[in-house]
DNA sequence: GTAGCTGCAAATCGTTTGCCGATCA
DNA sequence: TGATCGGCAAACGATTTGCAGCTAC
């Protein structure tokens, strides 16, 4: 989906544009989905069979150092990544299936920043999940 | 603050009444934060030194399964314990300190079942943690 | 007495890191 | 050429588990 542009990424901090990186830019790219590392290791060995995870896990932390993916936790005690799009969106994880939705709302988000105010606190970061299964078709 | 009630606890599920376990649900029952089981541990010791750790997570599963104790990821990928009171509430963790303040709005409650219905689903369950940082005093 | 518990240490799982040869600017 | 990289395997931190002895019932 969103394109990682490597090229301007690690130029713009004195890094090396090497094979790995440009297949595992690629992959992460390409995901519609939230993929955790085994998945996009995978992935990656599909285009490139030689690289290794430990360069997949240098290389995501890269990426969401540079603010081009996002690292989620969804409670299963490992990370799952997507890229990063300027469109902030929350998740509903599928109890049953395990997929997961993307949704926005707007009066959450002003909710959210009320309820830390009414606090005392000003909201640096949130972190919301929805479980839920779905409902029996009509 | 919540007594638990291990007697009872353990009767209904045929389970044996030990000194660890009683030692622990004592020990959970007076925490009115949200221990790690490394401090629940360190706690647990001051009272019989030779409760091991592995104790303490078996004991902490047990209590969780029982539904008198609940198990919390602040994203520090270490789970954290409070005894379950029948009061729902989310947190919000003070990003300088660590602290972890609770609180409860019901609007927000309303709200997530309303946008897990728009998407389709019946909310099962829902994770929400606020990061903020405290306000200048005024 | 015996099934269930516990301590200990080893095993697991996701993730990180040290080392050293390989590679890109 | 020389600083970065990346593969490999060992290290790590939280948690779980196998085993063998212990203890509540």
């Amino acid at each position: 989906m969103t394109k990682i542009d490597i090229e301007a990424l690690c130029q713009e901090r004195g890094l090396r544009i090497t094979e790995p990186r440009r297949v595992i830019a690629r992959v992460v790219s390409n995901a519609d989905d939230h993929p955790d590392v085994d998945e996009l290791h995978r992935r990656v060995r599909e285009v490139d069979p030689g690289i290794s995870i430990a360069t997949v896990y240098r290389t995501m932390s890269l990426f969401v150092e540079a603010g081009i993916v996002e690292r989620h936790d969804f409670g299963e005690h490992k990370a799952r990544y997507e890229p990063a799009g300027d469109d902030h969106h929350d998740h509903l994880i599928d109890v049953e299936t395990g997929n997961v939705v993307e949704f926005f709302d707007e009066e959450l988000e002003e909710l959210q920043k009320r309820i830390a105010k009414r606090l005392g606190y000003d909201l640096v970061d949130h972190r919301m999940e929805l479980y839920g299964k779905r409902k029996a078709k009509a």
